[in-house]
DNA sequence: GATTGATCTGAACGTATGTTCAGTTAACAT
DNA sequence: ATGTTAACTGAACATACGTTCAGATCAATC
């Protein structure tokens, strides 16, 4: 028994997969080698498989890590009865999530088509699982009369869409906080959703 | 002078471009391999290299001829002077003209950091050229008090979001009609830039 | 029916891939 | 000091890749 304290495996093991994201989000699942990683972390090819069994499970890892952090996030939250005041929590909870992971936001649109049937369906139940969060906000709203909107499954669907919108251009430096983006999508949706302007 | 009328390449190529289309939309450029699109086509792989140059040259055809067409159709577009109107107009073509084309319209958001950097400025600069019709669309909207925006600039890509999402989830043989879909969009965008119900 | 040339085949090219593994290294326990 | 073993190297593996090209094929022309 030996090599415990100070091992290697602690700071290699995270390096490995924070590198497999970075390179993944830029060049594309497919497009990334694992000589490419190994190199990135500082190591040869054959070491990573000491922490993964396969290329496939590095990215299955990284999606299904990201699916569990969202939904264990989410059930911690204190959301409010209101149907309004909950909107808002969801939208700044969601802008929050998931525009400090980008890269994360990322992969887990575009490389789903590279995982295994199995591994595919695993993401899915969880995606399903998160949309039926705000659907079930926006039927909450609609039941109450604070909201008005034409059919509450497609409107879930493009209030999704709209809030992801976002990772893709919004920069932590740029001309807007992140406080002014939520104060701006909550009024976005807001509006997007009918709630009368003096509520 | 012989095989012009009859001839195979007329037929071969658009046959290649449309395989390579269906199989970079399914699997992505880089998984894809020139033997595979030549078998879908039924011809072997050295066939490919009598209709395009290389397999980055297939990718860039793809994008940009799918920007040129959205570029051209909108130019010969009748636009409504009434921002409103105008603005349900540029719903209701940048909805039909996306939903008709589900494959192109996902490959020119993925694949685009497959381009190399040459061809990669040439698309973007397409794309800036699109973003800045609906900018200057909601900014008229704004000067004429149709609209009640917090940021144009924000809102526009904002819509662009919103307008693309249908993409991945609409279906001809769903449960809803193109038409139906138009209309609920226009009502939401509508909202979301804050025209007046009364409108 | 011979000629022509666009179209395609089939094999080869150099290179790169994911993965495996015998062997080396070095930090810990004794 | 010595033994132990986790962590890693470096080379090898079978296979697959994009691309090239000499030669076969065959419809249109003369």
């Amino acid at each position: 028994m030996a090599r415990k304290t100070g091992s290697h495996s602690e700071i290699t093991g995270p390096r490995i997969k924070q590198a497999a994201l970075a390179l993944f989000a830029r060049h594309g699942f497919a497009a990334v080698t694992m000589r490419q990683i190994a190199a990135t972390v500082g190591v040869q090819a054959g070491a990573i498989y000491n922490y993964t069994p396969d290329k496939q499970a590095l990215l299955f890892d990284l999606l299904d890590g990201h699916m569990l952090d969202l939904l264990r996030k989410w059930s911690v939250e204190l959301v409010p009865i209101d149907p309004i005041a909950a909107l808002d929590h969801f939208v700044a909870f969601h802008l929050d999530f998931h525009i400090k992971r980008p890269e994360l936001v990322f992969i887990s649109y575009m490389e789903l088509r590279n995982l295994t049937e199995v591994n595919f369906k695993v993401i899915v139940e969880k995606r399903r699982i998160y949309e039926k969060i705000i659907h079930n906000l926006i039927l909450s709203g609609v039941v109450s009369g604070d909201f008005r909107v034409p059919d509450p499954k497609i409107t879930s669907l493009a209030l999704i869409a709209l809030l992801t919108g976002p990772v893709d251009w919004f920069r932590e430096d740029g001309r807007l906080t992140s406080d002014e983006l939520t104060r701006q999508y909550c009024a976005l949706t807001r509006q997007a959703l009918g709630v009368s302007a003096m509520a």
